[in-house]
DNA sequence: TTCTGTGCAAATGATTTGCAGCCAG
DNA sequence: CTGGCTGCAAATCATTTGCACAGAA
C-alpha cells in the first residue's frame, strides 16, 4: 500500500489536488481494477464501500485519473465509456469477439514499431494509440 | 448517377425497404459525403436540400447505411459518433493530430497482415477493426 | 387498402454542471 | 478562515422511441 500511496501523492501534486477520503478511496478503487469497468459499473463499486459518495465525484475522479494516465479510456463500438487500468502497463490492445464480446488483450512489439513507422511516413510523432480488432473467436466460430 | 441509383435499389433490397423521397435523398447526400460528419453535421446537410425531413429520419438512415457498410460509425476520443462513406474503399485507418485535429487517413498492407496474423494467433477470426493513431503533426511539432 | 415510413416531441441514458454547504490546509 | 471539494438534483447532449398520420405498393 506505500506504492500506491506515493502514486497517490504524484497524482495530487501533478494535479494540484487536496487528499480527502473520497478521492483516496476512489483511487485505491481504481487502482484495484482488474479488466474494463464502465463508469456507472464503477461507481457501484465505489458506492460499496461508501455508499455517502456521489457518481459525480466518481465521474470527475475518472476523468482527472484519464489525464494522468493512471486510467485509459476506451470506446468499443456502443457509446459507453470504459475506462481501464493503464498504470506502468506496457500499451496493449484489444480483440473483441463480436458474438460472445469477450475482450482478449495482446501486446505485440512488431504492430508498436509498425506505428511508429506508419506516423513517421506522415510527418507525425506518435504520443498514443487505440485499436480495436473485431472477429469471432474460437468457441464462437 | 445510374451507377448510385443501382446501389440504392441494392441497399433497399438487402434490408427490405421501401424507396421514400426522404430514403432517396439522404443515400444521395452520404454518398456525396467527404471525409467524416457527425449525425447532427449531416443532420443540416439534410435539412438543407429539404427542411422537412427530421432528425429521427436521418438517425434511421445512418444505422442502415452502417449496416449495409455504405457508412462506417467512428468514436474517436469524445463520445460523438462520426460517420464516413466506405463504399468501395479499401479499408483505412486514421491518423489523427492531438493539436490541430488534423486527420489523415492511411492503410498499410503488413498492418493489414499483421492484424491478421495477431488475431489468428489468439485463435479468433478477424472481421473488422478500428485503429486511430494520435501524435503530433509536422506543423503543431 | 394495408402496412411501412415519417415527423414531432417526449423519453432515454450517459455524462456534466450549478449551487449551497463541507472540510482540508 | 477560505477556496477547493462534494453530493444532490437539475441540465445537457447525442441518440432513440412512441405515436398518429402520410404515403408507397
Amino acid at each position: 500500500m506505500k506504492k500506491n500511496n506515493h502514486l497517490y501523492q504524484e497524482f495530487l501534486l501533478k494535479h494540484g489536488l487536496k487528499s480527502t477520503k473520497q478521492r483516496r478511496l476512489i483511487f485505491e478503487k481504481f487502482i484495484m481494477t482488474q479488466g474494463h469497468v464502465s463508469a456507472d459499473g464503477f461507481c457501484n463499486v465505489v458506492k460499496k464501500a461508501d455508499p455517502s459518495i456521489g457518481q459525480a465525484t466518481v465521474y470527475r475522479m475518472l476523468k482527472l485519473l484519464t489525464e494522468s494516465h493512471i486510467a485509459r479510456k476506451l470506446e468499443m463500438g456502443d457509446g459507453i465509456g470504459m475506462y481501464e487500468l493503464n498504470l506502468g502497463r506496457d500499451h496493449h490492445d484489444h480483440l473483441i469477439c463480436e458474438k460472445c464480446f469477450k475482450c482478449v488483450e495482446f501486446k505485440d512489439d512488431a504492430l508498436e514499431e509498425l506505428q511508429i513507422r506508419l506516423a513517421g511516413d506522415h510527418g507525425f510523432t506518435l504520443t498514443g494509440h487505440k485499436m480495436f480488432l473485431y472477429g469471432l473467436c474460437a468457441q464462437c466460430r
